[in-house]
DNA sequence: TGATATAGTTGCGGGGTGCAAGCAAGTATT
DNA sequence: AATACTTGCTTGCACCCCGCAACTATATCA
């Protein structure tokens, strides 16, 4: 049997810990994927569907559905883009917002009380080195993005 | 809005991480659930289906039908327990051996790949981190104790 | 032996997701 | 302007992953 490398254990320990974050989301008595949308949505400000599903790395039709569903539960509102009439821009109702605060305040708490023995500065050491590896394997699988503004030459 | 608090960018990266792992966990043409099982089965050894769903903090019948996919696919083969005629225990084959080492070889050049910039110490420090992290949220949801749970509700 | 507990499987339902097809509205070509 | 292509979004469909409850078969205990 090999012996697990670094890298192995780096992925187990992710996948394991994302079942509990995922179960743990369900927080505020919305699903976890609502949540996720809720909260992306809370962060960029009003945005198109498209943007948003690219931001978080999701297929169109699955953040339209959850766009729907917290549309219809009056967390999130839908205004007409006024340069473009198939789009629509999406935001946060008062409701919305609302529930999002509530839902970082559990979340907050919780992620407190699991890292209540922790220093400060093995949070932001961890929290640091997330973002790295997120941006690290983003740049893997999308290749690197190096300037992202190449269209004004041709 | 308030500078999201380190929790907050913690909670969002793991997300997002996640979702990039499991997207990747798809390599070697088996899915990422079935290559868990694999993984773990291939870590820990001939066990029973309840330790291994134990292991992985998922339901026994979820194991269980992975387990039934893994074996009819020639991964996994299961053994008669000599002291208990209803378990059976489970192990790799030597395909399904083969499989594991094809999907490690894989998934650590990936993250190998990814993480390329790094120092050793920065690796070491996150996998380190990340365990602590999994073990500070079980010892949240499961408070250490495994009997003290609510067990009586009528 | 009969009551209860345990290992595992199966039926069921539900959530999350992507792909492909479709619809509506812009853009370009002629 | 009319046609063809593109783009933003939604919907239909299929699939995976999961947990709960019910069930079978064995084990254990009174």
């Amino acid at each position: 049997m090999p012996a697990a490398a670094p890298e192995d254990e780096l992925h187990r320990a992710f996948v394991r810990l994302f079942r509990r974050l995922k179960r743990m989301s369900t927080m505020g008595g919305l699903d976890p994927a609502l949540a996720a949308v809720l909260h992306e949505l809370g962060c960029t400000g009003p945005v198109r569907v498209s943007v948003l599903a690219d931001a978080m790395r999701l297929d169109q039709s699955t953040v339209s559905r959850h766009v729907s569903a917290l549309e219809q539960v009056g967390l999130v509102q839908r205004s007409d883009d006024p340069d473009d009439r198939r789009a629509a821009l999406l935001s946060l109702t008062p409701t919305g917002r609302g529930r999002l605060a509530t839902l970082l305040d559990e979340r907050r708490a919780l992620f407190r009380t699991a890292t209540a023995e922790w220093s400060d500065d093995d949070r932001a050491q961890l929290a640091g080195l997330l973002d790295r590896m997120v941006r690290a394997l983003d740049s893997v699988d999308r290749p690197t993005i190096p300037h992202h503004e190449m269209l004004e030459s041709s």
